[in-house]
DNA sequence: CGCATGTTTCGATAATTGTAGAAATATAAA
DNA sequence: TTTATATTTCTACAATTATCGAAACATGCG
């Protein structure tokens, strides 16, 4: 893994709007949740919310997929399973 | 753990120059490095990797002791290994 | 079509962050 | 005590980020 990749998704992983975003999106299972549910429970600004969903979808974190008007969220793991992983090989144990 | 002491820790970690410093420090062991030699392996300027380093500080990532003018920087594993571990737990497996 | 609902894009603003030169501080050595 | 070395603080600036109202776009319904 690339440390600079490393990196990128934990920045934006480390932000607290994004981190329960994506959080609230684990619990949710694999169906997800709609935009909207996940802006109403969090009770962040539309616009807001659709910027940090930008930025987890953009290091592969999230996907969406449409059902009719709505939009549905879906946490992706593989990311961050690899970096937890990598994380957990290289940085948690003094050499 | 608190939702914004993880997201703090992450967004700490997440710069790649700091993630740099960090392994580094990792992997030179228990006694760490001294700042200069961080400073000249990774050919960052002074004050920023002083700016970094005190950021890595300020989330208990790093500590420093002195000895004599050389002032030296261990990395502390433990809030990281707590926040892998909370990771692993709720963001690793989708519900 | 015209309208309602869900979400995004635009645009503007405030706040935070990263960077590094110059000057200051700390410690030790000559 | 002067000088050298190691590191930080000060300061300023550029770049990025977070926020959200208003307007626009997408989709489906009557």
């Amino acid at each position: 893994m690339e440390n600079d990749v490393v990196a990128k998704l934990l920045s934006e992983l480390g932000h607290s709007t994004r981190l329960s975003v994506f959080r609230l999106l684990v619990k949710a299972g694999p169906n997800g949740l709609p935009v909207g549910e996940v802006q109403q429970r969090l009770a962040i600004a539309g616009p807001t919310l659709s910027h940090h969903l930008h930025r987890l979808i953009g290091v592969g974190l999230v996907r969406q997929y449409r059902e009719g008007r709505t939009l549905y969220c879906v946490a992706q793991l593989d990311p961050l399973r690899e970096v937890v992983g990598f994380l957990d090989r290289e940085c948690c144990t003094l050499s």
